[in-house]
DNA sequence: GATGTGACTCGTCATGCCAT
DNA sequence: ATGGCATGACGAGTCACATC
């Protein structure tokens, strides 16, 4: 199945990339004729009459969930190519698999993907290797770092509120502290305000009500259990879980 | 078992924005 | 104009899993 985000397609966004890349503006409008195409075509994609470098398009957009192999675009295209035979038809879609890249390729299907993407053989190729990421929706836990934020503060060990700061702190990259803010933020457990060019957080609730909040969210540092023998090479390696605890504390 | 693929995590670089 | 901060884009390393 070609991967087909379910997000709306950016039509300025993908008229900004055709400028920079080619240099001209694509008008694109409502493709006029679209009632007369089959009925399976009209509930598929949505199409748009364009407009680039002299050459009449249309543009075929994936209607939301739906998933087309590349085969069935190409005989769909084939189909609109058949009435429509002096227009380049190009696929437009949001992110494109390294695969399904390659097979749209060996088929010559002509697709756009806006701010990353061009390959239509008759105006321009732009093939990276390296794809935009899709928005990612908010990960059922927290990530290390933003655990680690929420640990800190239970602690009080939270003297900065800034990511510079807390990547000092913490000695994590600053990007990865920003990072952390921003699951915090998107789990609700946290604020952050932009204060000229400082960007300040801090968490919506502290103590027990805190820690209730972020518990289903923690995930544990253990990874995998594996049962060792006891030697003296073990013997020097740090305590862990009841042990430590029994070791440092009078538990 | 080897290989390919994708997810996850974090670092680096470039860039935009803001304060001075 | 300059310097510092935040962030987007991209790459590296690692691991898990699927497939052959």
């Amino acid at each position: 199945m070609l991967e087909i985000e379910t997000d709306p397609i950016d039509l300025a966004e993908l008229q900004t990339y055709v400028m920079q890349l080619l240099g001209a503006r694509i008008e694109i409008k409502p493709f006029a004729k679209a009632n007369s195409l089959p009925a399976f075509l009209r509930d598929r994609y949505s199409l748009f009459a364009a407009r680039l470098l002299n050459h009449r398009c249309i543009l075929l957009i994936a209607a939301d969930g739906i998933d087309e192999t590349p085969g069935a675009i190409t005989k769909h295209r084939a189909l609109l190519q058949r009435d429509y035979p002096d227009h380049l038809i190009i696929l437009i879609a949001n992110r494109i698999s390294t695969h399904n890249r390659q097979r749209l390729i060996a088929q010559h299907v002509p697709f756009i993907v806006p701010g990353n993407q061009m390959f239509v053989p008759d105006l321009a190729i732009d093939l990276r290797e390296h794809f935009r990421k899709q928005r990612e929706t908010p990960a059922d836990k927290l990530g290390p770092t933003a655990q680690l934020l929420v640990l800190a503060a239970l602690q009080d060990k939270l003297a900065v509120w800034t990511p510079t700061g807390l990547a000092e702190r913490f000695d994590y990259s600053i990007m990865t502290m920003s990072r952390a803010i921003d699951e915090l933020e998107a789990f609700d457990l946290a604020t952050a305000q932009v204060q000229g060019k400082f960007r300040h957080f801090q968490f919506r609730i502290t103590g027990r009500r805190l820690w209730d909040a972020a518990h289903p969210l923690l995930r544990s540092p253990v990874r995998k259990r594996h049962i060792v023998r006891h030697n003296a090479e073990l013997a020097r390696l740090p305590l862990a879980g009841e042990s430590a605890l029994a070791h440092w504390t009078d538990l």
